[in-house]
Parts: C-alpha cells; structure tokens; sequence
DNA sequence: GCTAAATGTTGAT
DNA sequence: TCAACCTTTAGCT
C-alpha cells in the first residue's frame, strides 16, 4: 500500500540491496529507454524518501564532474505502481515492465508508477520544494504544516491529503489519525488547536515508522481488537478505513462513508462529531 | 473465475 | 470533472 511509510521501506531496501555498487538499468516495457540507458552502469550512491517520492542518486560521469549533472532516478508510485525484488537471476521480464535493475546478487522490478525518470539536482529541488515536512523524516518541522492549516479554512480531512500541506499521509493513515485524535473531517483547518495538532503529529510519527518497520498500516490499539494478543488480523487494523456500516470499536455507531474530493473519507460520527 | 475498486497524482477538458 | 497509469485484491458468483 503505497502511502509514505511503503515507500521509506523501498528507499531502505534499496539502498542495502543496491547502494556502493554499479547497478544495470533497463526498461524491458520500453517506456523508460532513454532513462534506463542513461543511468545503465552507473553506481547507485544513495536513496532517499520524501513522503510519497522516492530518490535514488547516481555517480556522476567521472571523479570531479559538475555536480549540477549527478542524475536522480524519480520515482512515484501512484495508485498500482509495485516493485518486486528478489535475489539471483531476474525472472523473464513479463508484462508492462517499466525499470529492472540488477547486480550481482540482486535485482528490482518496477511496474505501473506513476513518476519514473531522471532528474538532475535542480528538478529534484523542485520535486522537494513542493511537499509539506514528511512525518517520517527527521529534519521535518511539523510547525511548517501548522502554519498552512492554522491559516486555511479547508476542511481537516482535505488538508492531511495535501502533499504540499503534510507528505507521506493517504486515505488510510488521513482516516486513521483523525479518528484516533477524535477529530470531525469537516473541521476548517484554522479551527485546530495548535496542542491538537502536536499530539496528531506525534502519533502519525509514531504509526508511520512502525508501518515502516511492519510493511502495513495497523492503527488500532490491542483493546479495540478481536484479540489482543498475537499477529493483529488484516480486519483488525483500522479503526475507520473502510469499515463503511460496520460498529466503531470504540463506541459501536456505525462508520460513515462519504466521498470528498474524489476520495472516500471514514469516519465515526459520534467519536468524531463536530 | 470474474468484476470492481483500491493506497495517488497529473494533465487534459 | 475525468481519463490515464495498468496491478492487486476484495467480494461476488
């Protein structure tokens, strides 16, 4: 589930995978020919994840070369983008496959993103200069975040959506962490208390780095779970998302669904009445 | 086994 | 507001 805590993982992944050595690139789909043949060879120096964007920075041409031609890999996922990683030999390259890299012990499939491309340092500034701070990161100043929502009257649930308010955040974790903060979708931005907003990024910190460690969103406590102890079970999860006509865990009013640009919100009306 | 919807964003209309 | 990206999965039959 590619929200921001997936792709962190990837960026890690990568980089133990792939990162000090030279990588072959290439795009059996042929959609990234240019791309893949520009960066083919090259050693991978570093990855790096910015809420929902992935990084991956290459060698230069040669020792001393301008650092304004170092190429980035860009990668965005969207909504299907998948990679596939395994060790050894690849596998047949098979369907609409945009990006194979390769080493000698690993190789990495990518399928369906969104964004695939290279960027030099300025084009990657400009993929940066437009996310809000990234929970998951830790220079990321959440005061930054609070500003735009303290100053917006959009309503709460829209603003977390807003890459360039807060990044990393999707339906899941948007749904999730308003429910967990007792908070109305529909609240305006400007009506959050800044305390509110401290303890809501302190605990999407917290929810995102374990999905970062665990690969899935799991936001509910053990009391509001069929079983407390033990792997948590995929319908227990979420306390909101996607749990459209079912009791709340917490009071037993049943979930609301309604769409708002474009998106589906989930939300208790009575844990989280106005 | 099939269909619809899904974690997201962009660019065209 | 809608199509595109084009894979995976949930939920049916």
């Amino acid at each position: 589930m590619p929200e921001g805590h997936t792709i962190h993982r990837h960026a890690r992944i990568l980089r133990e995978r792939f990162a000090g050595r030279p990588v072959a690139v290439a795009s059996p789909q042929g959609r990234f020919a240019a791309g893949a043949a520009a960066l083919d060879g090259r050693t991978v120096e570093a990855t790096e994840a910015h809420g929902k964007h992935l990084l991956v920075r290459f060698s230069a041409d040669a020792a001393g070369a301008d650092p304004a031609t170092v190429p980035y890999l860009h990668i965005h996922l969207g909504l299907y983008g998948k990679w596939t990683l395994g060790e050894g030999e690849p596998p047949e390259p098979r369907g609409a496959l945009r990006l194979r890299l390769v080493n000698d012990e690993h190789w990495a499939d990518l399928r369906g993103p969104i964004a695939c491309e290279v960027l030099d340092p300025d084009g990657r500034g400009l993929v940066l200069a437009k996310l809000g701070p990234d929970p998951l990161r830790p220079d990321a100043d959440p005061d930054a975040a609070y500003a735009r929502i303290h100053r917006s009257r959009a309503p709460l649930g829209l603003l977390l959506m807003q890459q360039d308010v807060v990044s990393g955040i999707g339906n899941v974790y948007r749904a999730e962490i308003l429910f967990r903060h007792g908070l109305d979708p529909a609240m305006p931005g400007l009506l959050l208390p800044p305390e509110t907003w401290q303890e809501l990024w302190a605990d999407l910190v917290t929810l995102m780095r374990a999905g970062v460690r665990s690969g899935r969103i799991v936001t509910t406590r053990p009391e509001h779970r069929s079983r407390r102890t033990g792997p948590v079970r995929r319908e227990d999860a979420h306390y909101v998302y996607r749990r459209h006509g079912q009791p709340c865990r917490v009071c037993g009013t049943s979930v609301e669904l309604r769409e708002a640009a474009g998106r589906k919100l989930y939300w208790c009306p009575t844990d989280q009445a106005p």
